[in-house]
DNA sequence: CAGTGGTCTAGACCACGAC
DNA sequence: TCGTGGTCTAGACCACTGC
């Protein structure tokens, strides 16, 4: 077993749900029948329903049941922690990562209000542009602490940072901070991106914490107006 | 007691941290100690932790214990459901509303699309305008089945549907899909509100669900590009 | 090692919906 | 009335952290 019990019964119902096992407005089994069907407990069964209801999968209705919702399935973030390459997966489109700029910095005074640090600590930055079918049309821009990072290649840049920072070096990031708005375009923008005449770009600003509660990274992602789209499932309360 | 014993424990640690009794990277007492001091079982403590867990007020470690972190204050909405009340809540500036159209129309196709509505349906419209220190900044568009609202009248569209849906009608309204995207200002945008010379326009929509997973209301709420801003925490998978 | 949070259990009582 | 989901309990075992 890789996983618990109720994540592993959360995963079986959620793909059984996207694979048409139970249509849109079906009654997913009572909970006492799932118990008997997962040889479980009612608290355990509970625990992947809740899973399911937060991710849009079911609407639980008291002395009613389980019901299925045709949502669930998105071609963007909802409204999570979402690297360019998971979002590229769902893309059917070619998509190409370019590595304009990777070195070492000392923080200058926007960068130490935004990551909290000193003249004395050593980021890292990184600046990419994200290709869809022959457009640079978002403009990434990383910073974090070298400390935590002690090599980054170009390589690692083109493939997925993310992937590389959890999977190699085990770091936990846990939470962010997220804040969208629109600015001018600057010079940086028209060096790296194909703007099409556009003179405002969405900006999305990303605080990244680790497992600790430390602030680890600062991420800039700008994108062009037109090709700008944030999908998201909420619950109310 | 008018809530659970758990959202009691919420509110009240919540208040607690909201008014700084503990501050961020303060350890929380453990859960066998709030065991005691609220009288009552783990499983209980534990459901008002995760709720403070996922709205960003503590992180927890394994075998260390509850963090208390910096977040949990925000002046937009953290990835919700909110209404322009509630948002007019936390600014600091005179805030107006003007209805500017308010009637029961037939849905034209695209409205069909939205709401899954049919010819013979009859839909609520109505149009208001966000003024923020004089200035028309947010265009808000709403749409809902009129056999779910018998009556509206310009009094309650300037203070809060929502309001009104949910404390007098009793609507439950349990979740909502969230689109947002940048368009071009269309005649209507330069009808109602004061653009300023900007030409795109920040549009969100809202897909809004009752209790019982059916749609009932479609929203779309246009922000001029400078006055725009999301806010949101998120948890990492 | 003791203390922490994470998971799981078997049972209980309740509020709600449908018949 | 019965079946449903919502809450709560007391106890168990585990994995992780710190000393």
């Amino acid at each position: 077993m890789y996983e618990n019990k109720y994540l592993t019964i959360y995963h079986d119902l959620a793909g059984k749900i996207r694979q048409g096992y139970w249509k849109p407005y079906d009654k997913l089994p009572s909970e006492n029948e799932l118990v008997k069907r997962y040889r479980t407990s009612r608290e355990t069964i509970r625990k992947a329903l809740n899973l399911l209801s937060e991710h849009g999968y079911i609407q639980k209705m008291k002395g009613k049941g389980s019901l299925v919702l045709d949502v669930g399935k998105y071609d963007f973030p909802v409204s999570g922690l979402v690297s360019f390459k998971e979002l590229a997966q769902n893309m059917k489109q070619p998509v190409k990562t370019i590595v304009n700029e990777l070195e070492v910095i000392k923080p200058d005074p926007d960068l130490k209000r935004y990551l909290h640090a000193t003249s004395k600590d050593e980021i890292w930055k990184v600046i990419r542009s994200r290709e869809i079918e022959g457009e640079r049309i978002i403009l990434d821009k990383d910073f974090f602490y070298k400390k935590y990072v002690p090599t980054l290649t170009r390589e690692i840049c083109e493939d997925s940072i993310y992937e590389y920072l959890e999977k190699q070096l085990k770091l936990k990031i846990s939470f962010a901070k997220k804040e969208m708005t629109v600015e001018k375009v600057n010079d940086e923008d028209r060096k790296y991106l194909d703007l099409n005449g556009y003179d405002h770009i969405v900006v999305v600003k990303n605080f990244v914490y680790l497992d600790d509660a430390t602030l680890f990274q600062y991420t800039e992602s700008r994108h062009r107006l037109d090709k700008f789209r944030f999908v998201d499932f909420a619950r109310r309360k």
